[in-house]
Parts: C-alpha cells; sequence; structure tokens
DNA sequence: CGAGGGATTGAGATTCATCAATCTATGTGG
DNA sequence: CCACATAGATTGATGAATCTCAATCCCTCG
C-alpha cells in the first residue's frame, strides 16, 4: 500500500463536492438523489492528483481503495510473466478503477495513469456499507461492471477474429465513441489520445512495429492518423465498418 | 422467443426443488438460508431439457428467461459476421446464462449447448424483484458476474500475449480445474470434454487445423490427450506452467 | 453399408514477430 | 541557447507462426 500512495498526491479535501461534479451522469453515483449525496460523499475520502505513467495498484497485491476516474486515462493490464502485457481496457473519466466482488482479496490485475489525472478515492473496506445503504450505488455498480463486461468480451471477440488492421480500426473507433459520449460538447472530430503505439499493440496483441506498419497503411488509405497525442479520423463509417464496430453499443451502455 | 423455446423441452414443474439441489453450493441460490428457498424457487419457473448443440439464445434478439445451468457444457459466443465465431467463455453446471445488467435490452451474446443438458429458468422481469427481496441472491449474482470477468480477461489475456500451444494448455488446464472443483468427488485425472476441435479453436482465436497440430504436439511431449470427448491430462504441472494458468485462481473464484 | 461430421495430414501463402538500425521530437542540464 | 539523452516512431530484412486450401481418413450413426 506504501507503494500505491507514493503514486498519489492528496489534494485539499473534497476539493469537488459530489453535489458539483461535472462527470456525476458517467460515474458511481449516478441516480443518487441529490439530498443522498451529502452521506454518500462521506464514503469519499479524498481526491487524489496522480501524475501520467504511474501505477495505481499492481496485480496480486492489495489496494486499500477503489478509484472513481474523475480526470484523466487509465490502462488496465495483466502481465503474464514473460515481459509481456495486456491491456485490458482503458479506464475514461466516471469509470471505476479497483472494484473486484471479493473486495479484500488481492488485485486481480494492475492500473496505470496514461496522463496526468484525478481520482476519487472511496476506502475498500466500506464499500459494503455505502452498498447496502444506496440501492442506486449498488445497481450503478453492477452497470459499471456490466458494461466493462461488455467492453471486455468485445475486445476478446476483436483480438481472437480479427486482422491486425481490425483490430486497430476497433480499437479506435470504441475509443472515438466514448470520449465522444462524455465529452458531447467537442464538436472536433479530432480527439486527445494519449497512447503510444506499444500501448496500442498491447491492447489488440500485437507487436509496436506491427501497429507502426498498419497505422501506416491506415493514414495512407485515409481512414484515421495518430500524431502527437491526437487521434484524427478522416473516414468514421469505413472505420467502424472495417473493425466491426457498432457505435450504437456505446449508447446502449446506458451509461453515458 | 418461439425461436428459443423451440429449442427447450419443460420437464415436469420443478422436478429438483431448490432445496434438493446437489449443486447449489456453485448456483445463484448459495448462501440463501434453507427457510427461504422455498419462496426463492417460486422465481424459477421451471427447468428445461436441452439437447447438444441447440442455440439457448441469440446476440441481438430478446431472451424472455436468464437460466442457471444445473446440468451439461454450454459455449457463450460471439460472430463478428463474416462466419468466424469466437466463444467468450464455457458454461458448466451452477453458471448463470444470460444475465445482463439492462435485463430488458437484446442478448450481447449468443448461447449454444454443447452436451444434453438441463436448465432452471428465471423469468428475466421478475429479477428486479428477487434481487430486491434477497440480498443474498444479489450479492451472489455480483459473485458470478465477477468470476465470468475474471474469466473473460484471463483469456483476453492468453488470446492477445500467448502462442497456440500455451493458449490451448491455458484453456484446457482451466477447464480442468473448473470441473475438478465442481465434481470434487471424482479422482480420475481424465474428463470428459465434449468440445469439438474448432469448438477450441473458436475458444483460443485459433483455426481447427492449427488446433489439430498443436494437440498432436501436446500429444507426443507427452502433456495430454483428447479422444473420443475425453481429456487426458498426463502431466497437469507442465501444462499449468506452459500455459501460465495458476490452478489457485479458481480456488479463490470462491464459488465452488 | 453408406453418409456425414470430425480428425488428420500435406503444401503453400500470408500475416505477424523479431532483430537491427535510423530518425524525430521532446525535454534536460550546462 | 545548444548539446545531449531519451523515448517513441519509422523502416528494412528475415524468419516463424499461423492460416488457407485440399485431400484423405476415421469413427459414429442411421
Amino acid at each position: 500500500m506504501a507503494e500505491n500512495k507514493s503514486n498519489l498526491i492528496e489534494i485539499e479535501h473534497n476539493r469537488t463536492a459530489c453535489t458539483d461534479c461535472s462527470i456525476r451522469r458517467l460515474a458511481l453515483f449516478h441516480g443518487v438523489p441529490e439530498e443522498d449525496l451529502k452521506w454518500t460523499q462521506t464514503y469519499r475520502s479524498c481526491q487524489y492528483t496522480v501524475p501520467a505513467r504511474r501505477e495505481i495498484y499492481r496485480e496480486s497485491q492489495h489496494s486499500d481503495f477503489m478509484f472513481t476516474v474523475y480526470h484523466g486515462w487509465f490502462a488496465i493490464y495483466k502481465t503474464p510473466g514473460n515481459g509481456k502485457r495486456q491491456i485490458l481496457r482503458i479506464s475514461l473519466p466516471g469509470d471505476m478503477l479497483g472494484f473486484q466482488s471479493e473486495l479484500e482479496a488481492p488485485m486481480t490485475h494492475s492500473a496505470v495513469s496514461l496522463t496526468d489525472s484525478v481520482l476519487c478515492a472511496f476506502p475498500r473496506h466500506e464499500m459494503p456499507d455505502l452498498l447496502r445503504k444506496n440501492i442506486n450505488v449498488a445497481k450503478r455498480l453492477t452497470e459499471l461492471n456490466a458494461r466493462d463486461m461488455n467492453i471486455c468480451q468485445n475486445r476478446l471477440l476483436t483480438i481472437g477474429q480479427q486482422s491486425a488492421i481490425e483490430r486497430i480500426a476497433f480499437f479506435c473507433a470504441e475509443l472515438f465513441y466514448r470520449i465522444k459520449a462524455i465529452y458531447k460538447e467537442q464538436k472536433s472530430v479530432d480527439i486527445f489520445f494519449p497512447l503510444s503505439q506499444e500501448d496500442i499493440g498491447d491492447s489488440t496483441g500485437l507487436t509496436k512495429i506491427h501497429v507502426n506498419r498498419t497505422l501506416k497503411t491506415m493514414r495512407e488509405q485515409g481512414l484515421m492518423e495518430i500524431s502527437s497525442k491526437c487521434l484524427k479520423i478522416h473516414d468514421i463509417d469505413s472505420l467502424c465498418k472495417l473493425g466491426n464496430f457498432d457505435p450504437t453499443t456505446v449508447q446502449t451502455y446506458r451509461l453515458y
């Protein structure tokens, strides 16, 4: 745990009140009546800032908190020990980090920040109490888990059955729509995209070299391009079709 | 729905009472006090038998029931449309089939029986009521989901980062330990194994031809062999090591 | 005994990984 | 402000893993 803490910098207690939270519609307290937010907030012990590329918790170790992503991007991953890494999903604002049904069991995966970020922390041992006392939160947690399950299953489908270019198309299209759903006001077709080519490879089960070549192909085909942490999608329809990604699935998550 | 029903054969109403259920420790009603079982059982509308290789429900269509597997093997899968198929997981006795947090949404995946089987059916629209009235069932459902999430993430890791032989080793080792956990009395090292080589391929993201060649290699190496629906594991330790499978994870699911 | 589904094997093509080198952008210390 | 260090991006050459196509075999079942 000391290890965890070292990567997190506590910011002034409760800087953002849950009542004022701009992403509450996305997060754990979606559906909690305004009048209850004051006491549900007491389960949120504090907010942390995290610099980019810091480990939040690690596979097989204990973690005292679960988190809601308030700001920033995170990668959830597992390592099979042979120096490889599989990114299971990318977590964005509103997502939960570190929930497991066996609350006190060691973590089954690791989490790392991809950008400078802000996390809302919930002490793990208080969760059962919170879930028992507020049915909205319990229901919401189930929804968030189901959404993550969906993302995981879709990823399994794409990695198991699609080619490199199809996997990358799927991966980028999904992220694009998730970001769009979070930042609805943002009209631009370009999105901030902090992943390295290696991150994309670890997400899609490809080497960074092959990712590079595939991205080149996609650029040449006028599908999309990534440069200086910016994803420019030129032909979203073709991209979705290529990756076999259905944009309506993001909406039917009913989480955004 | 008519389509669903056509594959299911209703058996005499409530042939097996929940109080007498031999696999209850594995299933949804694990943890429900004896005295409550009589009324929780009322949410189980009936039991069905299913012949092998029948579709239980289909991706993108509605399904009126969710199920507990009472007997038999099932494959949960998705199809990307190009004739391919990704098996997401194998469901065994005690597992839930067809739960999604959006109860009334179309199914996100399909399910097919791999053997002659028996299912306990729960009308979908009554689930919220059951979950509200019995906290044990709600908690148990969360556990079962978390376990499935774990299986899915492990699968993602193996498909994304491991070679053919490693994937198959992982896949078979996991199934072996799951079966052993269910049928504890069974001492034999051989287990009934109804999957075709094509099924294994669809589970591990390989073609059936390559599965065949890889199985041959494993046979020659004295690791394991599959013949006439029987999996004989000769060297479980090497198999686990090869597939990077940790047997203790099955125990820590805490579900068996 | 014939039919059909799965298993097996071979040959050749393709995709993707590996190894190695260069290039570019970014940030850092002097 | 420059020189350097570093991480990520890019490209080439080569080889391995896996897929595709095609043929045959084997077992089971009607």
